[in-house]
Formats: structure tokens, C-alpha cells, sequence
DNA sequence: CTGTTAGCGCCTTCAT
DNA sequence: ATGAAGGCGCTAACAG
């Protein structure tokens, strides 16, 4: 038996073609009883509707796209997380997810993404502060949004990690116990200098809560990686003797950071304290000891982001919703790499 | 302007509409001059066809689906390198990826999808020995093909971890350091019962490398986590005393494989050799010591699971290209857990 | 509340 | 090697 199409669905409970369009998108309203037909009707068939054709019929897809950046950097965690967080946002909300490598760097390619017709929107994550894409996906007229956000969010859909708060957070916690010299360990050179919006703003967030606390404050760029981490961190010890603590925004890194500690014959956390920022306490809770972490809401940020893109799309023309910037703020995991600070 | 349509290309190109479609999907030769006539209206104009129309009318989407395990068993970094080996592999072929959770485990799911038309295919991951999903797929005339593989793979597309080489390695590498006594700590209980198939094929590869090699031999399910992996390695220590090697295929619990040795003054690789298989290098790097590590090919499997559904679907009806059941080797990473075992 | 019908943009058979 | 024209299955006017 061919796969049954709507006039099959029609015919078997006598009524228009039209009537059973409108009976299941709920676009038009349709007698109780005649609905029930048709449902009845579409089970028996085994119907499902044909997504192409209504998709080129009605000019909407249901479908937004994820617009991954190339993944040679290497994708942890955190941004898994926001994959899986906004596909299920998009299914709950009836839409399909499609993932894409796209890296969206040049209007063609906008411009081939919008004429396919294939998507209705997309949301980016791993925003820059001057993000290409930004303006390339406007001129292309493609509706998106962003998880993260650029230097300038006004008038856009966001959702992203409150770096300031976060930082505040972290400093605090190492401030009430007694840390007077604390560092941060950040992302790579590169990421700062590419201006990487986490990058940037998690150093702005803990120069300012630095200040706040009146704590001694050291910052140090860092590659990815346990080398990377034993070496920068080796380099804050020599430079800030009197250090206790360290925020660490780069998991990769903060293998590291414990292997210098060791190498000196210290300890975690009578010696030093380390709070792990924005990262995934799947990760973290895997170090000895396990890690005191700012966990980011990865999942739901994924999803609010969808769901934005996703509000924005329904909105009638005339009537559009207004654009949200979301700061969702890190959740503490609580580990035993927090202690009081040590006296000299 | 609006968005052109292939008719704009063909006037613009002094062509019929059919040979601009010729031209684009080369199904049909086309002239030199002509093509090149058509290729340059269609840069002139930033015309890109419009997939759903084609799709409707071609009857393939030119899109794959990638069908993720309920999330809540929590997504680890070599799922996430499925994902993206597999989203770039179909690129590369010209096609779309889509995610979707759908968990198809009625047949009623895989009608919907069959009938939607979206997707001309689906990859399976997380593929267990007796999975419910293969059936449905077949009896919904959806041709699919897996990441790991179900009991009997015969006849079906599937790309998996070598389990029984993998082992085999783990297990000569520790030999050949002189292990006598080693452990396998495995994933959780509830995996074997549901028959997962790593779960199940480490298991059968550990036993028959630990017999090849005449070593004494215990092994564990263990659930995910630090904690867990604590119990069941001081639990196999009160066991088996003179152990020596511990291979581990869940790296959730490794942490605590570690706590247990650090509890009890021991020390890795000194006192225990540590060999982590099935995990990905970027997480074990992050142990203190870095654990020596046998990582599976995540993206080339999750890559060569796509390549394989697409070349069949892509195989002309009446000569269909033979499944494949692709095995692959994981590779050794070198960390310095591994050392000689220790006299007694 | 229901029916009729003209497209949506492209592919593809058939003719030339 | 190129053209002409009939769908693909559904949506959304427009009519009643």
C-alpha cells in the first residue's frame, strides 16, 4: 500500500481535501464530529503529512538550523549541552533540528541558505563580539538568534551566561573565605584576541568583582590543556607568592593547574583554592579532588535560544515580539576544592 | 527582489527552465557553453534552488537523520564527536543533517517519519544487541545504518568499535608489563542487562584476551560516576589483592579509581597501571596521572556511518550495494599510567 | 463550517 | 543537446 496522502485521508471520511488541511494544522476551525472523522481516518491510514510539500506550499519548513563553528577547535561539554538543550526545545515546540558546519562567513552562503528555504531560522552559538555572521544573517534577511551574545545585543535575540554575575559569584565565595590574593585563569590568547565573547567578558566580570572585593588580583590568558595550565599557573605562583586561589574558566587547563600544585608538595584545598567557572561539572567533578564549579545552565540556554527564535518566527508580521537578551546566571556544584585561605 | 527561481535563471540564460535544472544536478549533459551560460545567470542572480521544491519533486530530501538516545542518560564527548563526524560527512556528500531525539520505539514514530518525508535515511546510535529500532526501521521502509551494531549485523550498514581487538590490546599492553592479576571495570549494570552493546562486547573481549594471555582476571560493572568507581575498586581490591592493572572502560568512573588508590597511600602507575579504553584522550588527560588511553574513532564512526547510509541510498535500485559491517581499531593516546607491575 | 482550485518551485518523461 | 508540460502533495485564498 503507497504511502496514503491527504485526498486518501479526505476520501475516507468524506470530506474535502481542504477540510482535513485545515482540521490538522488547526488554522481554520472545524466541527468536532468531522474532526473526529478525520483523525480516525488518519490513523487507520497511518497517515503523516508531507513535510516538503507543506513546507513549499506554506513557505515555512519547520525546520531551524544550529550553525556550529568549525570543529577543529574542539567542542567540549558545554556546547553539547546547548546542542542537545535546543533540539529538544525545537521538537517540544514542533519544529526539527538541523546541525550545520555552515560557518556562515560570507553572504554567499547566507545567501544559499536562504534561498534553499530549507530553514526558517538559525541560531548561532560561540558568538564573538563583532561576529560576522550577525550581519551577514541580517543583510541575508535570515531570522536568528544567538546563544551568546555580540558586543552589541540591542534589538537581538540572546540568550547567554551572566559573566559578570558569575564572576561576582566566584570571587565572592573565595572572598568570604578569607582569599585576599586570587587569580583567573582564562581562555587562550587567541580567544581574546579574536574576541571571544566569554573570553572577554568573564575577564571584564572578574577585574570588576576584583575591585569590588578589594582582593589582589592576577589574570592569565591560557592555552587549552593540562601543559598549558601547569605552565601558566607555575608563572602565577612565581609572580604572586602570596596567591590562595585560583578561578578557572578553562577545564582543559585546570588538569594543570593541580599538577603544579602537586609538583610543589601542595595541596588542594588546604594550600589552594580552585573554582572551576563555566564549566560542566561532568568535567569537573572528575579531578581530585572534585572541583567547586560554576556550572552554566548549557541546556537551557540552547533551548531558550530556540524558543526565541522560535516565538519571534510565529509572531504575526504585523505585530512582531520584541527581541530578549537572556542572562542566565552559572549554578554552584559543590566540590572539595574550596578552604579557607591559608596564613602566611 | 525577490528570491529567484530557476525560470530567472533559464531567461536570464536563454535557456529552457529543464536545462538549467540539467545543468545543476548534471543528471543530463548539458553543453560547455551552455552550462557555463547557465552557472554565470546563476551567480549573477544569487539564485539557490529551493530544496523543499526539489525534494517534492525529486522525492529525496537530501537529508539524514541522526536519532540521539533519550539525553538524560547524559551525552559524553565521544557521542558528541559521533555527531560531529557525522554532520560533516554528510556536508561533505552534499547532504543535511538532521538531529532529531525521536526514540522510535513505536511503529507509529517511524511511520511519521517515513511519512514526513523529511529525511531519506537514518543513523542509529547507541545501538543495542537486541534493538527495537532496527526492526521498526526495516518494517517502515526506512534504510538506516548504524553507529555499533545489534546482535546480528549481517545484511546491515554499521560502523563499530573493534571491542574484541581493543581488549585484546588493553590486555597485551598490561601484559607485556608483566600484569598478572588485572581487573576490567565496566559500564553500568543496567547497560549489560539492557544489553547495550559495548557494554556486552568489552565484556566478552576482556574474558577471552584475559584467557589468551593466562592472566588472572576480575571484572565490574560499574555505575557512572566517581563514587561509584571508589566502591567497586576497593571492592575488587579486598577481592583480589594481588592486583595489579585495572582497565577501565568508563571514564565517569575512573575518577574514583583513582580516590581509591590515593585512600590507600598507592600510587599510579607505581603501585597500578590504569589503561582507559572506549574514552576520549580529552577527558582522561585531565586525570592526574594522564591515563594511558585507548581512544575509539568517534568521528571516523560517526563519519563512516553516514558515508555508508548515503552510498546506499544513492545506489541505483536494481544494483544495491552490499552492507557493510565496518570494524575499527581504537588508538593508543600514551599518558603515564601504565608502568611495570609491581613485585609482590 | 466546508468545498474548490490555483499555485508553491522543481524534476522528469516525452518529444524534438 | 535542448524544450515543453504534467505532476509532486499541500496550503490558502476565494466561494458558498
Amino acid at each position: 500500500m503507497a504511502k496514503p496522502r491527504m485526498v486518501d485521508v479526505a476520501n475516507r471520511a468524506n470530506v474535502a481535501l481542504a477540510t482535513v488541511s485545515y482540521a490538522l494544522s488547526g488554522r481554520r476551525p472545524v466541527a468536532a464530529a468531522t474532526r473526529r472523522r478525520i483523525m480516525r481516518a488518519v490513523e487507520e491510514l497511518g497517515y503523516a503529512p508531507n513535510s516538503l510539500a507543506r513546507g513549499l506550499a506554506s513557505k515555512r519548513s519547520n525546520i531551524v538550523t544550529l550553525l556550529l563553528r568549525n570543529p577543529e577547535r574542539g567542542i567540549g561539554f558545554t556546547e553539547m549541552e546547548f546542542v542537545t538543550g535546543a533540539t529538544q526545545a525545537a521538537e517540544a515546540l514542533g519544529y526539527q533540528l538541523l546541525l550545520s558546519l555552515n560557518d556562515m562567513s560570507s553572504l554567499r552562503q547566507a545567501e544559499a541558505l536562504a534561498g534553499s528555504r530549507l530553514v526558517d531560522g538559525a541560531v548561532i552559538m560561540e558568538v564573538h563580539l563583532d561576529d560576522e555572521r550577525v550581519s551577514i544573517l541580517e543583510e541575508a534577511g535570515i531570522p536568528f538568534s544567538m546563544i551568546g551574545r555580540p558586543r552589541d545585543s540591542a534589538g537581538r535575540n540572546c540568550a547567554d551566561i551572566d559573566f559578570d554575575r558569575t564572576a561576582h559569584d566566584a570571587v565572592q565565595h573565595l572572598y568570604e573565605l578569607g582569599h585576599q590574593s586570587i587569580a583567573f585563569l582564562n581562555h587562550s590568547p587567541s580567544t581574546l584576541s579574536s574576541a571571544y565573547g566569554p573570553t572577554v567578558r568573564a575577564e571584564q566580570g572578574f577585574r570588576a568583582a576584583a575591585a569590588e572585593f578589594g582582593v589582589r588580583y592576577k589574570e592569565r590568558l591560557c592555552g587549552d590543556g593540562p601543559d598549558s595550565g601547569l605552565l601558566e599557573f607555575r608563572d602565577l605562583l612565581r609572580e604572586a607568592p602570596d596567591l590562595t586561589a585560583v578561578a578557572v574558566m578553562n577545564d582543559r587547563a585546570a588538569a594543570g593547574v593541580l599538577r603544579a600544585i602537586t609538583e610543589i608538595g601542595a595541596g588542594v584545598p588546604e594550600d589552594y583554592s580552585i573554582i572551576a567557572v563555566a564549566s560542566s561539572a561532568r568535567v569537573t567533578e572528575m579531578f581530585q579532588p572534585r572541583l567547586t564549579t560554576l556550572e552554566p545552565p548549557a541546556a537551557e540556554l540552547g533551548g531558550l535560544a530556540v524558543r526565541l527564535l522560535i516565538e519571534s518566527l510565529q509572531a504575526p508580521p504585523d505585530d512582531p515580539r520584541e527581541p530578549v537578551q537572556a542572562l542566565l546566571p552559572c549554578r554552584l556544584v559543590l566540590g572539595a576544592s574550596l578552604g579557607p585561605a591559608r596564613v602566611a
